[in-house]
Parts: structure tokens; C-alpha cells; sequence
DNA sequence: GCAACAGTTTGACGATCGTCGTACAATAAA
DNA sequence: TTTATTGTACGACGATCGTCAAACTGTTGC
């Protein structure tokens, strides 16, 4: 319950740089940049456990790269764009647009 | 001796962002940028020991990011900013244009 | 109430990371 | 030929990472 975001000004570049390093969490970012409606966990392509699941949500929670947001059981996840884009002006687009391999 | 870079169209992005996630070698690739000159990794204001710094360089060469050339017993080090630019565009501009904290 | 569902927590595991010191190789300068 | 200078190679160290399974909390629905 205790959800840290981190305030857009206190965003720091290597927390999103590191956090956007892993395939796994790369591939959640793109699919929320694909279809930016918020949505649980589980309705992400995520090859992992459960609790890898949580942790890799966790990652980019606390560096500020998504918002998580609890309704009922479920947590919603949006993508900070705004935040990102605001504090690093260029980098989500940039990453996203990179050829998907 | 056996330099490894990697082909311009083998950089792989999670790679790349890995490299960039560490406050010493951001701050290699930016006073790289400020100043594009190659030069060997001793010119650089990075307050780590000399075996530290080789893997630092090294990191940066393998993910493509910069290139390394024996001159002598020095290596000279650069940017691969056009690879870059070519493979993930706006990717270096972005993480270069941030807030220098 | 009870079962199913959605995530978290904890603890573990091997792997990688950032760091260092020492020893080494190669070049440059004396 | 010595003696610096520049950087690499090789362990080593504690820390963090990505992963999992098991147990748990909280919600939804019967």
C-alpha cells in the first residue's frame, strides 16, 4: 500500500535509464505506450512469475516511469509521459520509436 | 588488444541503456560530448580507480556507445554518435539534453 | 461464509555489477 | 637501458539484480 512515486522534479536520469534496461520492463512500457489505458498487471505480455511481475512494477514505479494506482484488488498502470517528458524531454519517444528488434 | 565493437546494426537498445544507467559513465559520454575531441580515458573527471575505469570504457564499448583506438599506449576514446543517431535517433540527444542534475 | 482472483511479501538462488589492489604489458621519455 | 606513463588482466569483495516458490492480504463474487 505504502506507493512511493517519486515527484516529477525529483526524477533522476540513471533510476530511468537503468529501469528501462530490462527487456522484460521494456516490453511493459511499450505495450502501455501502444495502448495508453490504465490496466492491471496481469494484462501485460510478461513471460515471468507472479512476483517477478511485482518487482519489475515496482522498478519502474519507483523510478517514475509508470503510476500505479489501486482499484479494488487490482493495481491500474499508466505510463508518466507527461512527467517524463516534462523532466527528460525526448527520451520516452526516443526509446519507444527505436526499432523493435 | 582484441577491442570488440559492436556492428552499428547489432546495438541493442537494452545494452545501450544499461551502459548510460551509471552516473560515472553518463558523465564520460558527457564531457565526451562537450568536447568530441578523442581522448585517452585519463582525460576524463572520473574519481575511480584506473582498473574501475577500464571497465567503464569497456561497458561503453560494448554497448556501442563509444569507440576506443590505440594510439600508442593510450587509447583514444569517441563518441559513435552518428551509429547512435542512426540505430536509436534522438536516444543520445535525450539523455544528453537532461537537466545536468 | 467461502472460494476465486489480483498482487504483495518474504526468503532464497545464482548471476551480474561497481569497486578495488596487485601485477602485468606496452609505449614514451630520460 | 632505465624509468615513467597508460592502460589491461586477474582475482577478490560486498551489493544489487532477475528470478522463483510459498505464504500471505485484500477484493470480488457465489
Amino acid at each position: 500500500m505504502g506507493f512511493h512515486h517519486p515527484a516529477t522534479e525529483d526524477l533522476e536520469l540513471p533510476a530511468v535509464l537503468h529501469a528501462l534496461s530490462d527487456p522484460q520492463r521494456l516490453r511493459i512500457v511499450r505495450g502501455l505506450s501502444a495502448d495508453p489505458e490504465p490496466r492491471p498487471c496481469g494484462a501485460f505480455d510478461v513471460n515471468v512469475s507472479k512476483s517477478t511481475c511485482t518487482h519489475h512494477f515496482r522498478v519502474l514505479r519507483e523510478a517514475g516511469v509508470i503510476e500505479q494506482r489501486a482499484l479494488g484488488a487490482a493495481r491500474l498502470n499508466s505510463l508518466r509521459r507527461e512527467d517524463l517528458d516534462a523532466r527528460f524531454p525526448g527520451l520516452l519517444d526516443a526509446v519507444l520509436e527505436s526499432v523493435p528488434a
